[in-house]
DNA sequence: CGATGACATGAAGATATCTTCAAGTCGTGT
DNA sequence: ACACGACTTGAAGATATCTTCATGTCATCG
């Protein structure tokens, strides 16, 4: 392997590490949409949604096709999905931990 | 909830984004780690590894304890063992995909 | 053909993250 | 009390990422 694996993983993360590409993921995840549907979803200028697209693309986690006069993209490694849900599911968690922790300050009776 | 889920799902897996903050999260997922032997597993410098550390803290992914001397490190959050497998089997199928590809280069007989 | 809508690209300033260095804290053994 | 090992913290320069603006491409429609 080039890359060691840790690293790979990394830029993978990286990759997710912006709201706007989590909201695409997360449309994309629900069925294929052109780039102007995804504009009236997220809030960000056209080129910048492009700009987001493309980091998306050059990483291989979406792939596109011209549709007409569209551009129409969709998801390409389908256990986003998956992993998606998982950081979900780990964010709640620990949310929870935290609420816990603070009730105990505040019932400090424990 | 304060902030959009999806920009606090962009911040956690940017906190994923960096190899030094996967290894650690990698060794921890097997068994707790005092900093000096986290040291001897990472090629990097002792203040930079507690500067991994503090942001690995401060998003509520690890946590720590002193123990006598040293300082031990483990996950706060076990669900995150998951996500890193889910990880390397995208990237796994991300590198199957491409080489698939390169392969219908080369045979550009299909 | 010319105009228009739908996207993409390049460049540049603003902002955030990394890495390293210097200094500081906290226990332990002497 | 002192020195030393184990860590942490703050600051600052280097590097990478974001956002926006100006411009360019491509297909369709009149």
């Amino acid at each position: 392997m080039s890359v060691p694996l840790y690293q790979a993983k990394a830029e993978f993360f990286r990759t997710l590490g912006h709201p706007a590409r989590i909201r695409i993921l997360e449309l994309l995840a629900e069925r294929d949409h052109a780039v102007h549907e995804l504009l009236e979803q997220i809030s960000i200028e056209p080129s910048n949604l492009s700009q987001q697209l493309s980091v998306l693309r050059r990483t291989s986690m979406v792939v596109s096709q011209r549709r007409g006069g569209e551009v129409v993209y969709s998801i390409s490694v389908p256990e986003v999905r998956d992993l998606l849900l998982s950081a979900r599911k780990i964010l709640v968690a620990r949310a929870e931990a935290q609420s816990e922790f603070e009730d105990e300050l505040v019932n400090a009776s424990e």
